[in-house]
Order: C-alpha cells, then structure tokens, then sequence
DNA sequence: AATGAATGAGATTTCATTCAT
DNA sequence: CATGAATGAAATCTCATTCAT
C-alpha cells in the first residue's frame, strides 16, 4: 500500500509537471501569435498551429481564448515583479540606472509577453486595470519615492516629483516602444548598460552645455 | 445651354460638399466609436449608429470598414501637418516649447483621431508604416536637427541627438499616453503651457541641483 | 412633414408587422423540427432549412436556439390560455366534456408547438417549471374543485378529489400521448366528442355515489 | 494439462464475471445521469466520473456512447420482464391491483433505469419502438384481455376494451409520471398497495355493469 | 441615395472516440 | 486492462458586405 502510494504521488506528481510544461508552451506560442496580430486578431486555430497541436487541444489546458490571454498577463507579471524585487528600494543613482538595465533585459527577454500585455493594455480594460497600470504605477511609486527624497537632500532641484517620474517613465518608453512594436530590435544586451547610463544622465543632467 | 450648364455646376459642387460633409460626419463617428473599442472590435453595426444612419448608407461613402480606418489615418495626417507646418524649422528653445505645447492641443482637439490612429499603429502594419510612424519621424527628425545645430553652437553638450529626440518624444509620449489610453483626461488648455515648459526645462537641464 | 410622419408611422408598422409574421415563420419552422428531433438533437442548420432562410439569418430574428425554443413555449402557454378562458370555470358534466373536447383539439391544431413543449418538459427544468407545470396545475385546480363541489352536493361518492384529478389528466394523457410521439394520428376531429364523452363517462361513474 | 485448462476455464469464468460486473456499474452509474440530464445533455466524461474510471475505460466495455444507451434498455425491459412474469394472466380484480402495485414498486426500484427509457422514448425511435412500445403493447394487451373477458362474463359493462385498457395504462401513468420526472418523490412504499386499490376501484367501479 | 434584412464565411467551443503509455 | 491527452468533426454564433425595395 505504501509503495502504491508513493507510486501514485510520483506518477501523480510527473503528470502535473507534464501538465504545467505544456500549459507553458502553450502560453509561450499564444504570446508569440497575440504579440504578432494582437489578441483580436488572432484565431484559436492560429495558436493551435504554433502551437503544433489541434485546437481542441487548447481546451484540455485552458478554459478558452480570453483565459490565454489572462495567463499571459499573469506571467507577464510574475516577471516584472521578479526585476522589482532585485532592485528594492532605489537608493541612488546607480540603482536607478540598474532598474532601466534591468528593465531593458526584461522586456528582451520576454518580448511576446510583455509586448502581448502592452498591446491588449490599449484596449482591454481588465487587463490595463489589473495588470498594466498596477505595474506602472509600481514603478511610479519608486521613481517618485527617489525624487523627493534626493529632492528633501538638497540633491535634486525643487521639481515636481509625480511628473518627473513620469517623465523617467516616458525616457523607458522612448527605448523599448519601437522593440515591443517590432519595428526595430531591441537593444542589444552590450548596449544596455551605456543606454541606461546615458538617460540617467539626461534626466539627471539636462542636455545644456555647463559654462566652464 | 451656359445656364443650365451653370446650374448642373452649382448642384454638382452643392452636392460633392454634402457629400463631403457626410463623409466627414462618418469618420468622426468612427473615430469615436474605434478610440472606444478599437477597429476589431467595432462592429459596422456600431458605426452606422453612431453616425445616425443606416449600415448599408456606410458603403455609399465608403468601400468598407478598413477604408473607413484609412481615412480617418488621412484625416489625423493632415491634423498633425498642420502643427508641424505652423511651427517650421525648430529655432530656439521657445520654439521646442511651443510644438510641445501646440502638440498638447492637438491631442486634446482631436482624442478620438488620434487615439484611434496610435491603437491601431500597434497593431496595423499599414497604419504604422504609412502614417503613425512617418509623422514620428518628421517630428524626431526636426528635434535631432535642433539639438545637432546646438551642440555645434556649443549650446548643448555633445550627446548623442539621435538617442535625445527620441527621449524628448518619449516625454512627450508621457504627457499624453495616459489621456490617449482614456484612464485620465488630457491636460487641462491652462497648464498647457507649463507643462511644456517644464518638460523642456527638465531636458535641457535635468533634475540635478546646481551648486551656487 | 404630417404626411411624412404619416408615411413614417404607416410603413413603421408594415415593418413590424412583417417582422412578426417572419418570426412566426421561424417559430413554426422550428416547432416542427424540434418535434420531430427534440431540441438538443436539432441544429441551427436543420431550423435554417426548415424555414428556407440561412443560417445567419435566424440571429436577426432570435437571440440564439434556446430564445427560439422559450418563444415556441410562450407560444404553447397562450394557445393552452386560450382553451382554458373558453372553458372557465367547470359547472356541470358538459363543460368536463368540452374541456376534454377542446383539450384534444388544441394538441391536434398545435401538435408541434405542444410536442416540443413536451418533449423539452421531461429535461428542461425551466420548460417544466415555468410553462408546462404551470399549465398542468391549472387544469388539475379546476378538476379538483369540480370534484370536490360535487362531492359536497352528493352528486359524486366521497374520493380523494386531487388524486381524481390527477387520474383524470392521466386519462387525457392516454388519448393524446401517442399522437404526441408522433405513433399515431392524433384523434379525427368527428371522433373528439364522442371519445371525450365516453371518458367522462368511465371518470364519472366511477366516482359518482350509487343510489341505495 | 487438464489442471491448466482447469485453471484457465476457471480464471476465465472469473474474468467473465468481473467484467459483467463493471459492465453493470457502468450501466447503473450511466443510467443516473441519463436520468439527470437525458442522454443527449450528458458527455461521456460525465457518466466515466460517475462511474469512477477513466472515459477511455468505458470502450473496453461498450462501443460507444450509445451502445451504453441501448443497454440500459435492454436492461429496463428485463425488468419489466419479471413484473409481467410475475402475475401472469389477470384473473380477477386482485390481480389487476396487484399488477398496479408491482408497477408502482418497479419504478421505485429501478427509477433511473426506468426514467432514461421514457425520456429517450420521446425522442428516439429505436428505443421507443424497439423497447418501450413494446413494453406498453404487452400490459395493454392484458388490460384489454382482461376487460374482454369480464365483459364477456357480464361482469362489466360493454365499452371498448382498447380505450379502456389504454385509460387504465394513462391512470397509472398520472401516478408514476410526476416521479418520473423527479418533481415528486415517488409513492412510498406502504402507500402503493392503497394507491392501487383506489384506481383499480374508481376504473372498475365506472366500467361495471349497473344492476338493474 | 437610404435602408436594413439576408447572407455565409469564419470564429469559438464542445465532446465522442482513439491510442500511446 | 486502465488511463487520459489528443484529436477533429460538428455545433453555435458573429458580422462585414450585398442587394432588393
């Protein structure tokens, strides 16, 4: 009985973790099709071919086309809470300039995801609401954080604070937007540190030339 | 005969105007019902009640419902020309300022145009390379020619220009993503202007505080 | 502008007029598959067919299959309302016999309205519970209150007056059911009286106190 | 040699057994639900969870969905089987009462089994013509034997044997019917024998001969 | 021109059956 | 034998477009 037992427990255990396996390759090549076409666009057989099952199968993993699309945004956040978590509380300027380094990876990393997420964040309001915004304003909250207290230290100018963040945030968009839209590739891994450096920098600095 | 030629020519311009003007009617339906719900999920059904007329009145103005999003991508081009015209070549500061400023209104006057324009450049190609990022690449092109005069001029420190204009879009961007995702309403006419300012202050002399 | 609200008003209601005769089609169309086949044994197509419209068409008159058969049930409840009002309340032997009467003549003119209803009722629990009990339960009320009045006036033996009832839905039951399945013609329309007199005679001398 | 195919004979009986076993808890376990949901609203997986196996378990039993459906058939009729065996010929009133009251018992007894059959004789014309009817035919044919015979004797009055018979099938229908479809509980078992009494009484008692 | 009913191609989803393990 | 994932045929429903009035 014991021995049966366990046998049941470890084939038990092996078909869940087959289970899950396939949820994610399903996942992987919804996200890839949903971040080509959009998720309106696409058709559950388009999955199923990227998938390389039939569309049935879709069914057996997932209640149907629009809980695919919840799955990804969930992934999607699982990943972005990953690059929150590493960084923490920003506490100078070298982790601001890690959280836009790491930022950048994320987005190389898991475009179809993310670019999935952003794309249906336009126009599907559950998604903006629950997954997008709540992201952004994590960021926003952090960037925000920085600002006055480095504005309280006497670091920083008297900015308004809110609208910087915002405008950092916009300084992100400018780089990954033409990547996550597929009209340019993004940056390349050698490239990210510089790139993250140098928008530090402009934030930080402005453009003007200082008088010697 | 030369009067009633006459005539035929005044009822023929009578009637190309209402004709004009209906079409005209149409799109701004349009856009309003896309800017909602995006071109994929709008029904022609939808439109044609916005509007006020018949679903089958659609086809006597236009081919079908992509011509319709064409058009109103026309309509949003010739929107957007209009700023870029006003302003001409970039000057001096006040005149960074002011395309900020007058790019503001723009968006604010036109929401549904616009909004449509950047949801479905996400997403259509055709949208994207005929229209959405031509008019990106006008405005980036006139800021980079700005900043690489005033580097030369030794006004600006030598940064890369092509890597700032499209942070200055990405700020832009900042201002207006949230009003263009309908989750905030766009900047009120009277901050307007010092926002703009204060979006060009921050880039040309950053966030960092000067020593005396 | 009278005239044309006139014209308005006059060709409004040939509109709706023709829409009601088409759904009347449609739910006679249906009412003979469903019969035939039983609702969940029938397609949309196979409806379509029977009513020589396509497909799509059907969802510009219903909302979908159930809304269809929900309508052929209301339809059912009001020829069944219309045989009930006829009859009112049962004074004396002839108005059983009418009722009986009129009872087989309604499932004769409205089989396949009166079928599917049937049919549905037996797995339906909103057909059951909404129309079909419903109905029963009115005729039963009437034929236990005429028991039970002309037990009390010595014209029929002491009986339980709702198990009379019942048996004598059963009875009604016996003569319609083949007809229902569609095993046998239902009852010649020269038949029906003598066969509703010869039950109400078994039912009533049954039951009817024996003189001394 | 012998003591193998002594064995073999052996072990094959007892695989033969185990396998009518299952065979009939698949049968039960299909019978509730078609009971439930009717044949057509229930899948597969529905009767293999009841069952408690596997749904590809059911096609090394069965050949299919229907092939189930025709069992439980065949099963019913078997049941049926014994009640007509058991009492024979109806000799006289007790019998009558007694065929009743064994009727009512089987339906208590084996209601899901006995449930399917009618649902699905509505609607599928093997099951009705092959198992049902037939069923129907044999009681009637006895009722009918029976009022013949008594009329013949001057016991009873001189009506139509068929509609007699054909009333007498539709007043046990009233009382089994609401059971049948699961809006009532059945009759309780100390009921049966007084229930049965009434109806034999209020049939007989209306078809008897008056004396004069 | 305007109308809106009719159309049918195509989308999503269900489920009986098969088959590799 | 038992299992349950994979399959794909078939069902319901949507909607851009056409066309008779």
């Amino acid at each position: 009985m014991v021995a049966q037992t366990k046998n049941r427990n470890r084939s038990e255990g092996r078909r869940q973790r087959r289970i899950e396996r396939r949820k994610r390759e399903i996942l992987a090549a919804a996200a890839r099709v949903f971040a080509r076409k959009s998720y309106a666009n696409t058709t559950t057989k388009e999955i199923a071919d990227e998938a390389d099952i039939a569309e049935g199968t879709l069914y057996n993993y997932f209640g149907g086309k629009r809980e695919i699309l919840l799955a990804i945004a969930n992934e999607s956040e699982a990943l972005m809470e990953q690059v929150l978590l590493k960084e923490g509380r920003l506490e100078d300027r070298e982790a601001v300039v890690r959280l836009f380094e790491q930022g950048l990876s994320l987005f190389e990393a898991q475009l179809p995801f993310v670019r999935t997420l952003f794309i249906e964040a336009w126009v599907d309001d559950d998604i903006m609401h629950e997954f997008t915004a709540a992201q952004l304003r994590r960021v926003h909250r952090r960037l925000e954080a920085y600002i006055t207290e480095h504005i309280d230290a006497g670091v920083l100018r008297s900015v308004e604070p809110a609208l910087c963040a915002r405008l950092a945030l916009g300084m992100f968009g400018a780089l990954v937007v033409p990547a996550l839209r597929g009209i340019e590739p993004p940056p390349a891994p050698e490239e990210r540190h510089a790139l993250a450096e140098a928008v530090v920098d402009i934030l930080l600095d402005g453009i003007r030339a200082r008088k010697a």
